[in-house]
DNA sequence: AACTATTGATAACG
DNA sequence: TCGTTATCAATAGTT
């Protein structure tokens, strides 16, 4: 989308990596927000960047809720996803 | 986006809420997995539904190293955001 | 599971 | 980091 399709890839320029970042962290965590809400379920999204910055997502708000729902069962999860698995799922 | 504009609550019609879990889940996916190529960091996210059935993306391959970066530093993180966050992020 | 009309997200620019 | 705009992408309702 936007004025031209991009490929993707590693966005070599810096200052324009930077800018896609801004912008696309953002509509995820939208995403995350409105798909948690209209269908129910929890949602935990977690980003760090190079600098070591952190931005967590989660629709739980309560901290033991939080790690109940999704640092527990992660060890034992059912559905485990890889960048490659992804462009399988979504048939690129 | 759609024939029409919907409002961001929980859907109630229960075959509804299913079909468009199915399909903003894959898209949430996509764009979790495009930000992490394009920008070059770390993205992990975790999606429970209401019967527990758990789905995990992350662009860190190695178990450790998804360990290390996700969970360890999540409980000293510097940006938590919950839905009320995230509506006054986007400016909705 | 497909289709498609329509809204939403965003690449380039400022 | 943020606003604007042209354009592509995601998806709500339909079949």
């Amino acid at each position: 989308m936007g004025r031209n399709k991009i490929k993707i890839e590693k966005i070599k320029n810096n200052r324009l990596r930077q800018v896609t970042f801004y912008k696309r962290k953002k509509g995820l965590l939208k995403k995350a927000m409105e798909l948690s809400l209209l269908c129910d379920v929890k949602v935990f999204l977690c980003i760090v960047d190079k600098n070591d910055k952190t931005m967590i997502f989660s629709s739980e708000k309560n901290i033991q809720d939080l790690v109940n729902t999704f640092i527990v069962p992660f060890h034992n999860s059912r559905e485990l996803f890889t960048h490659d698995d992804v462009i399988l799922l979504i048939n690129i």
